[in-house]
DNA sequence: ACCTGAACACCGTTCAAGT
DNA sequence: ACCTGAACACCGTTCAAGT
């Protein structure tokens, strides 16, 4: 690949990421994101390898954003609380980009950085080893799987639909076939999300504080 | 869309998961999907009204393997273990699907199915309104999100790398930045899935049946 | 009512050639 | 060493036409 010089790699991840912000997915192509940038498609191949790359630049770009104030004095509790949060609220700030942050791989220093950050606060808890590996994979699943729901769980909102027209698509189900999935859609009718995953995570910890600690 | 007759939504969903199987989601077009049912591409859209849709019908044929023996009798965490880790493997026994099942919406009666059988779990526990759709919540990111984690996690096996690759890979990082990050490499080394998702779920199940109950 | 081939506007990428 | 346009083999989908 050599050292190629016209562009810097914070430059490909800001354009890649402002085409997925603006125009979806679909918005981003080789030819788009060189058109972007003011050169031919075939250039960026100085830059990367092959299309998926362009993936990794717009994941690097979301997650490189969550920031949290850094802190190793706090209750541990809290400092997972902080990381997780800051997180979770990166991805959602990129609703376009989230299919491909659940799918793409990238082993950046943000991406390692921010799960050293979760790993430190857990161990400060008292865990290690197997212990330690179970609770940073318990919470990552519960930040990432939060983002996936939101995005494709069986409440999520339809692009464009108010409210009011999700629950009323739900009522619209065998009540008793669904009683369950009709009582929570309506529960989340008066319900923030913030809240829903600051309860789930204090279930999470909960769980981890219960045994050792 | 009428009343198509040339095939049914069972044979496009166990073709289009076959092809995903087997050639990767890069083998699901519109083309090769009619190809493989013996007939031209411009045919399909007698059954679907977008490329999209290819991708649901796969989500669909996914979930719909998700199987446990059903009872109501028996203590209620162990119905989630059930309903979860079946729901957890019929998604890991279609690595391919994968990417699609984390982030296509599906509205058919094996997701709903699934989702009422975990809450209807859940609720048994003692939990309703606000509180069930948050222990729903959490057990359904976590399944989403471990299987989001061996796909895309930080910790993520590398195709076609050994488990001492994966390691060695770990430990080339810088020791004192990545410290609690190589050492759970080295625990994940010697650690099953199963065993993980276990753990992780109990201490969910834990934090869950500590407050009410 | 359902089926289908030709054609169009895209796409990633190979190749060959420029400086 | 880096850059780039033309060309190729795909792709989803529109259109028009068949039965």
């Amino acid at each position: 690949m050599g050292r190629p010089a016209k562009f810097s790699r914070e430059q490909l991840q800001a354009a890649a990421l402002a085409l997925v912000d603006e125009h979806g997915l679909a918005g981003l192509s080789m030819r788009a994101l060189a058109n972007a940038l003011g050169t031919g498609a075939m250039t960026l191949y100085n830059y990367v390898t092959e299309r998926e790359d362009l993936d990794i630049l717009v994941v690097e770009a979301v997650i490189a954003e969550a920031r949290w104030s850094p802190g190793r004095n706090r209750d541990w509790r809290e400092d997972v609380r902080l990381i997780s949060t800051a997180l979770w609220k990166a991805v959602r700030a990129h609703p376009h980009a989230i299919p491909l942050i659940l799918t793409r791989r990238s082993r950046s220093p943000a991406v390692f950085g921010v799960s050293e950050a979760l790993l430190d606060a857990l161990s400060r808890g008292g865990k290690s080893g197997q212990e330690l590996l179970v609770a940073f994979r318990s919470v990552s699943a519960l930040v990432m799987g939060f983002a996936q729901a939101e995005l494709a769980g069986p409440l999520a909102v339809k692009a464009g639909e108010t409210a009011n027209a999700t629950i009323a698509r739900f009522r619209a189900l065998p009540a008793e076939r669904y009683r369950c999935l009709i009582e929570i859609a309506t529960a989340a009718e008066s319900s923030a999300p913030e809240a829903e995953f600051r309860a789930a995570l204090d279930l999470l910890l909960k769980g981890m504080s219960a045994g050792g600690d």
